[in-house]
DNA sequence: AGGACGCCATCTGTATGCAAGTTGTAAGGA
DNA sequence: TCCTTACAACTTGCATACAGATGGCGTCCT
């Protein structure tokens, strides 16, 4: 059977850089689900482009590991395994420790006051039960984490991740009462990074993705 | 100038994998130096394939961070800065000690006796003096450490990060003393994963990282 | 003599064509 | 009826050709 929900055209500026960025979104989003595959010719003609920039922005996406490809097979979109999945997620939490950790020995004064004020301004937002805008400041808090441990390497491990985790993700602050208890979660880490606690913030911020894996494992499986 | 240096032709079987593979290869055993350039037509006649695969495998290179792209420019060797380099020896620390940590508490009994027997092998190793040996063994010693943590992700971020760091730390044995110190050090990390004691584990491999990387950082600039 | 402009060589980026491999399907036989 | 097998359509892998960009070098002007 052929793919037949018709797709439009992108026009980005079909650079196979935005290609790769364009493609890693709709996987992250969500417009392309994981183990659909992804055919060369059609991303060409939606991307106006031939197949050569369309083969290198794939391979680029397999070696970030959002895409599987095998030989003269279609790349997938990768369809992880339960395990693989949990491991996934364990390292996350393993590493927004090390940033959390990081961040509090090494914040500046600046950053912790934008951390916190980030922090601040998302309660409304709980308040409102803004799940959409609550999912952006999440994103943004956790970003500030990441920078604040100032390690490159450690940085770039920790986006990748997150971008692979990302489909698993989405529907993570639908879960009843996940908004306030993130919130929470978020006190405890912004309070120990202002306090210069690493160890404190560190596992602050282990056990607040620890949490938010078995939310979401549950999540991912159930949406299958 | 020109690269004068002539290099054989090389042949493998030619495929993209096999070309990505060759590549990394000689970046990480030093066959070619950081900040060398790449350029797709002379990699092309030394691989005897045409410029496209080439292309794919540099375009792969790149996003495993072992080479740098720009837009019409060659590829190039990643020269990372020496802040980066230390972010990267730092996030190897920190990955090690998780791997042991999670070995601690992990590895099968099977595992365990393997490490072990791994490790009081290598001792006549050092009594040798045979560095090139221990370099071997200490590389095998390490992936067990990686494999026994049973988590694919963390798995596979310590074994990208440990490819980027090599270039940068051949010569780490060629110290004075540093065989005999890094087997007292493993010595510390098996004594504590037998005794499934976790936290002292992920110490024990931190510092034994963290050491490593003080003494390959003066190789590193000293080389240039 | 020094600097600026422009041309040329060279390399990267993309398109297209062809060969090889894979998958789905249909026909034939057990 | 079900399984096997062969064929056909389609998709990927690679090579080649062409277009666009960049950097170096020489020339010309000041």
């Amino acid at each position: 059977m052929k793919q037949v929900r018709r797709r439009e055209v992108i026009r980005t500026g079909t650079t196979v850089e935005q290609m790769v960025r364009a493609i890693a979104d709709m996987i992250v989003t969500g417009a392309i689900l994981p183990g659909e595959k992804l055919d060369e010719i059609s991303l060409a003609s939606r991307f106006e482009v031939s197949r050569t920039p369309v083969r290198e922005a794939l391979r680029e996406l397999g070696a970030m590991g959002l895409v599987g490809r095998e030989p003269n097979r279609s790349a997938v979109v990768t369809n992880v395994t339960e395990t693989h999945l949990h491991s996934m997620f364990e390292a996350m939490a393993e590493l927004e420790g090390i940033c959390a950790r990081l961040s509090a020995e090494r914040m500046t004064v600046d950053e912790r006051r934008a951390l916190e004020l980030e922090h601040r301004g998302s309660m409304r937002l709980v308040h409102a039960g803004a799940e959409e805008d609550y999912a952006a400041h999440n994103t943004e808090f956790h970003t500030r984490l990441y920078r604040g441990a100032h390690n490159d390497h450690v940085f770039e491990m920790v986006t990748q991740t997150r971008a692979r985790l990302a489909p698993f993700r989405r529907a993570q602050f639908r879960l009843p009462g996940r908004l306030a208890r993130s919130y929470e979660e978020h006190d405890q880490i912004v309070t120990a990074i202002i306090r210069a606690d690493a160890v404190a913030a560190g596992q602050a911020a282990y056990s607040h993705v620890a949490i938010v894996s078995d939310a979401s494992a549950v999540f991912a499986t159930a949406g299958e």
